[in-house]
This record gives C-alpha cells, structure tokens and sequence, in this order.
DNA sequence: GGCGCGATATGACATCTGTCATCCCCGACC
DNA sequence: GGTCGGGGATGACAGATGTCATATCGCGCC
C-alpha cells in the first residue's frame, strides 16, 4: 500500500478554504499539509513541504490560479494540478490546460468528485468536466488580441474614452478604434456587452 | 445537557456546500440535516425538519438569501437565521438585518466563526462583523428609488435605452431620465458606472 | 387645501460612442 | 522584395447617451 497523498489547497475565502480541508481530511488516503490564500504564496509552500498534488483556486489575490499553475509546472514538474473554480469559463480551461493543469472542476460538481480528482491525477489521468471540455471547443479561442484584451479590460469599469486614452498612453481615436473591432469580434453592440460576453468566456 | 443543534445549509455550490456541512459536522453539537441548493426551496425544508439554525448563502438561484430569510422569520419566528455571503457589501447587511437575521458572515472570515456564529445565535445573540457594521452605517442608505433601481439592474447588461424602454414599458426619455438621476445619485459619470459602484455597495 | 415627492413624459441641446475609410510603421513569413 | 497582420493615428459622420427645463398625475402629510 502506498502512503497518503499530501496536497497543497490554494483558496482565498478562509471559511471556503478550511471547509474544503475539512472534506478532503475525511478521506483516509488524503492530508491537507499546506493553506494558502494567495496566489503568489503558492510556489513557496509547494517548495517547503514535498506535496503531491496542488489544488488551486483561479480568482485570487496576488497571482492567479492559472498564473500559479503554469510557475509550479514550470518550476516543479512532478507536481499534479488541480484547479477549482466558481465559473466554469471555457476560455479559464484552456488556459489552465495551456498552463500544465491535470484537472479542471468547478465548484458546483458534487463533492464527492473533489477527492476522486485527487486521486485521479496523481494516477496519470486527467480529469476535466465533458460538458465544459465540448463547450472549449465548440466556443473556439480568443478572438480578442493582446491590445484589444487589455483595452476591454481597461474599460470594464465604465471608464470614457479620454480616460482609457490617458491611463493607456493612446489618442481617443485608437480606443474607440480598438473598441470598435472588439466589439465586432464578439459580435456585440457596445462596449458594456463586449466586457460582458468577454467576461463569460473567459477571455478578459 | 442540550440536544444537537439542527442546521439547515442554503448554498448553490454543491462542493462548498457539502465542504461546509463537513466542516460543522466536525463540531460534536451540530448536525447539517438539511442542504439545498436554491433559494426557493429553503422554506419547505425548513418546515418539514424543525430546524433549529438556517445558514443562508445570498447568490442563489430561485431567490436569494436575503428573501429566504425574509419568508422564514415570517412563516418560522422561532429560526435562528445566519447569512453567509462572499460578499461583505454594507447594502447587503443592511438589508439582511431588515429580513430579520440574526448573524451576517462574510466568507472570508476564519472558519471558526461560523459554528461559534450558529452557538451565538442560539443563545439569542447578534453575530456581526464589526467593520462591516461601521460600514454599513456609514455609507448611508440607499438613496435609489425602487424604480431607479430596477432600471439601474436592467441596464447592467448593456442593454441600449431603446430596449430599456420596451422591455419596460417606457419611453425612451423617461428611461434616461432616470439613468441621469441614478447617475447624479452616486456620483458618478455614466451608467456603467452607475451599475458599478451600486452593485459594490450592495445597492443593486 | 397646499406641499413635496416619485413616476412618467416631452423636447432641445451638448457630448460621447461606434463606424468607416485611410494612412504610417514594423516585424514575420514566403 | 512583397504581402500581411498588428499597433497606432486622423477625420468625418450617425446614432446613442446624459442633462435640463418643464409638465401632469397621484399619494401621503401637516
């Protein structure tokens, strides 16, 4: 028989966080030895403590979940990847596959599949929700580019034009251009649609 | 000594559900004996089961938290009522204290508190974050009317006033007219402002 | 009965936004 | 060396948005 599966919980909201350790903790073969709440803390507590899986929230202050698991792939490639997250947006697991991760499940799965994911990945196998998997294909990739992402996002808040140029050393003419376009890639009708259907693909 | 105390758990998220109900059934005086996962189906659970606490998650579909709460301190006096929400929003607080709850926890507090909260509670205490409740008395009311607020929601997807109008039964003036006052009202400089900081402060 | 307020409406006006055509510069690729 | 895509810009134009003055109606309050 082999020993326990040591796994490193990444989660920013405590009581979700300590709720999950609670569950995991009930499994025999499975042992919580590391909680973090950023992201940023992640690499240093896998380094510290010899973990065989890491379970990474995305939403998180200081770095992302996403952002964290391409680092650990990087730096510790023997580490498996779990990621766990409220929304279940194509564009989030693509890049979280792009990003090295094993598994990708979202919050509202049953319980029950959390620690399955667990074990799954550290046996080889990877585990991502069908639905989801169709939807990132069907769905197709990022349309936006890396300009156009970052004026979107620039503009999520309600900013004007003459704001979003200043903060992004553009003319007014070059945002609304940027806009314009964005919003004709995501075949929408105006800015507030574009962050929205951007939003819910993941793609912000 | 005293029976078990018997905990009802509203949470749309099945795996922070049932990681949460893992987390109090941790505790020896504490028993999850119910779970749902919408708002409107809180209410027959809670009569079918003689709960004693309902821990009540806002975001959910069906009806939220708050409504919930507000239906079972009509129909079940008696109920203890705990709000447990991501977010710490002084509106929400506000409005969660006017549907009769006795305990208000953000989800980024230490796990701990949520059964001290459920204990408290019971004894007839109140459970509230101080820092929110400073908030929440210092950020005012709402100062939105209920049908600035409803236009204010309708118009947070995007919508153009021309679809506002129809889908509202208005003419196209009215609609902005209350857009401008709603906008005067928090002081901001466009809608999607407006959308933004009402929803910040819970207002929505 | 008069006052104030919220809901609703109109018209006029100034700005902001979105679109389009057109241009320049640069780096990648054949 | 030519073509193409991306970043950046300008100017013109139409349509959407925000503001303001003004009006009516109904309700609650002193």
């Amino acid at each position: 028989m082999s020993r326990t599966i040591k796994v490193l919980l990444a989660e920013d909201q405590s009581m979700v966080r300590e709720a999950l350790a609670a569950l995991l903790g009930l499994e025999p073969d499975i042992e919580v030895v590391a909680q973090v709440a950023r992201g940023d803390e992640v690499l240093a507590a896998a380094r510290a403590l010899d973990v065989d899986v890491a379970l990474l929230d995305i939403e998180m202050p200081g770095r992302t979940g996403i952002e964290a698991a391409a680092e650990l792939h990087k730096e510790l490639p023997r580490l498996k990847l779990v990621i766990l997250t409220t929304f279940g947006r194509p564009g989030y697991l693509r890049s979280a596959m792009e990003a090295g991760a094993d598994a990708f499940l979202v919050k509202d799965a049953p319980a029950a599949q959390l620690a399955e994911a667990v074990r799954k990945v550290l046996a080889g196998e990877r585990v991502i929700d069908p639905t989801l998997a169709a939807a990132a294909l069907a769905g197709g990739a990022n349309p936006l580019t890396d300009r156009e992402r970052e004026i979107l996002r620039a503009a999520a808040d309600g900013s004007t034009n003459a704001e979003l140029a200043t903060t992004l050393h553009l003319s007014q003419g070059t945002v609304r251009n940027y806009l314009s376009t964005a919003i004709q890639k995501l075949a929408v009708r105006n800015r507030a649609e574009a962050v929205r259907t951007a939003r819910e693909k993941g793609w912000l």
